[in-house]
DNA sequence: TTGTTAGTTAGCAAGACTTGCAAATTAGAC
DNA sequence: GTCTAATTTGCAAGTCTTGCTAACTAACAA
């Protein structure tokens, strides 16, 4: 994603205007490496601009997705997530604390379907899943009964 | 995923029912590639079996789900997808029909992230997006304006 | 500074998908 | 045939996201 004054350029040479609204939505996702879902950023906002309605956060969310600022990331989970950086990259999940890194995999641009016939691809993800290392040191430390409170929905 | 006869076996081992309902969506999941969603499945059910009704599909495919039987596919289209092949395969998407297909892919079990410290992969899902032989050639046959309304939401 | 106006926001209703709940039904065992 | 626990249904409700519209305001010109 490009820097927020960036943005605010790009946004008012496209006859849109520059609401604080948006400002701020620009300065939350800047840098931003949580990957967000709309809810947490709302959360964000609304702590330092009462009354911001989700609405508009979906609203720019949305806006910036269409401007390819924003890749939109679907797990699963039942609610989008943001992620400002749009560069090649693919992502790691731990199954453990839900936390999504963003990744580098040499050689997933030259993966290819085996059996897919003529599929020509045009966009290949790569999702990991497993435990990050700090979930992955806390477990072993941890009794299966805490385990299991974890694992519960 | 198992065969119907061999599913309705591990059913009554559970001490679970063999009902007309299970039998019937077993049969539809078995050998379906299609990846179909719970309402998909639903509308062919009722076909066969007037009156069986959405939450029991659901239901089923669930505890199928639970025993490992089916693989949960969210592509982020609003709906969960379901996959009685439950091997090691990706899928490749195609964006004009919108198919789902299974394929395996060389060397993606290998795929490790570059960058994410100690991060444990438990496992690694790949997906393609493109359009499918079919789509293809159809859009070179096409016109610009045709192509527009497809793509359309 | 003030006026104008098209673009925005906020709030609520509604839509899509899935699950919780309770009453009625039924498969499976004796 | 009887009995009982498992299952099915239908509906309400929950979650996430979008449609709609009245009220508001950023941007521009005079």
């Amino acid at each position: 994603m490009h820097s927020p004054a960036e943005l605010a350029t790009q946004f008012r040479s496209m006859g849109r205007k520059l609401t604080p609204q948006r400002q701020l939505i620009f300065s939350l996702l800047h840098n931003n490496e949580t990957h967000p879902t709309a809810e947490n950023l709302y959360g964000i906002a609304s702590a330092q601009m009462p009354g911001i309605s989700l609405r508009t956060v979906y609203q720019t969310l949305n806006e910036l997705a269409e401007m390819g600022e924003l890749q939109l990331i679907d797990l699963g989970e039942g609610g989008m997530r943001f992620d400002p950086n749009v560069d090649d990259h693919h992502h790691a999940v731990c199954s453990a604390c839900g936390k999504i890194r963003d990744v580098h995999v040499k050689g997933a641009a030259a993966l290819k379907p085996n059996d897919a016939g003529d599929f020509m691809v045009s966009d290949v993800g790569v999702v990991f899943r497993g435990k990050c290392s700090n979930c992955e040191s806390r477990a072993v430390k941890r009794s299966p009964v805490l385990q299991a409170k974890v694992s519960k929905k």
